[in-house]
DNA sequence: AACAGTATTTCGGCACTGCCGAACAGTAAA
DNA sequence: TTTACTGTTCGGCAGTGCCGAAATACTGTT
């Protein structure tokens, strides 16, 4: 039995704070010491030293006083994006996407029971949201997760609910299990997986599977706003659209 | 006097090596639990525990005894550069660079001394180099990096030096001080930056400021191999384009 | 099967250091 | 000047990060 979490028998603590601080920072949209401190209870004099220290690591940045996350972040994310083979194959597919859409074409793969979005490529006519190219999210409240949920073994399922639970974001969101686990076997069904207000109201998705082996390796998808999104104009020009991507993604990744 | 460089006056060492530990994660592309202590010159029951906490943290994915950096960086990354107003103002104008050359263009900003790849647009043309976004570089071996360089105050360029030094990349780069003091005064007269072969060989470069209030915001560059990179093609149309570009982007910059 | 040889993981104890609270300094408003 | 708020420094205690050794798990080999 293969195991899917594993607590760390004797965890670094102060990394874990490190982390928290700047995953905290983020939240904040940016924080001075004392907001820091307060935010996370700790000591004004603990929170000066782990900024100072970030700061000088180059991970943090400060101006007059606002501490923020730095940029030196998106060296590591860009290099473990650029180990993924998947994200390569994907982008000239996802480019065609867009431009013959007019919409976004998003890439989404999972990593620690969470969904990242691996790249965004922009129609021109596309809306752009507050969404940003790394941005994780929960699987459960995308057309994108839900697709890499349909075909994960159902135990791994199981497990990344237990850990991440099935927070609500819009009323339309899934939060019951029965009905997460329905909806993956249509999903498993149709082939595609639909989002329909159930991450951000308005904006309307469609997914389907990229596959690896029989393993899933990633989802692929069109998003954009309700009014565009019709039922017609899915099945008619955007899931063809999709699958004929998908199927040259899933024959250009190598069999190594 | 405005200070540069602040020494955090009580460090928190743990955190420090943590950052230490995903760098050289980074560097040696992956490591086991035994090659990442004997790099680190650290016991290996200490770098179990970190590797553990780091993988329960989600920054660090684990795959047969192999730890590898995680894309959990990207969402934090990410993040940092959705709030770059620089970024978005810029991305259009880089397609259409892109598109009119078929080359590489390239978004760089400076942050602690070292210059951060924004964005990159790919061509139809272009040549892909084992680049990526986020990538972070030293700014003397770049057109992009020169080009912040000469347009940001002297003493600032010095500590800069004093901090990072200036490391050869191939033959070509530039690694005395006088000489690149030189060549800065020159791009400032010019109003643009070359890059041949400084950092890759086989790669040329040619940059342009991107001013905010007098201040450099960035750089904005198209990049490809020498054989394209004729002096006569980069006069007549790819510094054109990247003025044309650099202008517009100055000016969608809300001066708020 | 038994084995060596490799890796990872656990464990216990010491020294270090992260943590706090209080004192100090710097700034802006009253 | 006083007041109130920041950010910063300092010293001492408790907690924990660190190491080395022992224990366990995994290989592949004989």
């Amino acid at each position: 039995m293969e195991q899917y979490e594993r607590e760390p028998n004797t965890p670094v603590k102060t990394a874990q704070t490190t982390f928290r601080i700047v995953e905290t920072l983020k939240a904040l949209d940016g924080a001075t010491v004392t907001e820091l401190a307060d935010h996370l209870e700790i000591a004004k004099s603990s929170a000066h030293n782990y900024l100072r220290t970030l700061e000088h690591e180059g991970y943090v940045v400060e101006s007059d006083g606002e501490y923020e996350v730095g940029l030196r972040f998106l060296d590591l994310g860009g290099y473990a994006r650029s180990r993924e083979r998947l994200y390569d194959v994907a982008i000239p597919e996802m480019e065609r996407i867009a431009e013959a859409t007019g919409e976004y074409a998003n890439l989404l793969v999972e990593e620690h029971g969470l969904g990242v979005f691996l790249a965004r490529e922009r129609g021109a006519d596309a809306v752009s949201l507050d969404s940003y190219t790394g941005q994780s999210v929960r699987l459960h409240t995308t057309a994108l997760g839900k697709t890499v949920l349909a075909y994960l073994p159902r135990e791994r399922v199981e497990s990344i609910i237990d850990r991440h639970g099935l927070p609500a974001l819009t009323e339309r969101t899934i939060t019951d299990r029965v009905e997460l686990f329905d909806a993956l076997e249509e999903i498993r069904q149709r082939e595609c997986a639909y989002d329909r207000e159930e991450r951000i109201k308005g904006l309307n998705c469609v997914a389907v599977p990229i596959l690896y082996d029989d393993d899933i390796a990633g989802a692929l998808s069109v998003s954009g706003p309700v009014s565009r999104m019709g039922q017609e104009r899915i099945e008619d020009e955007i899931l063809p659209e999709l699958r004929r991507a998908a199927n040259i993604i899933e024959l250009n990744q190598a069999h190594s």
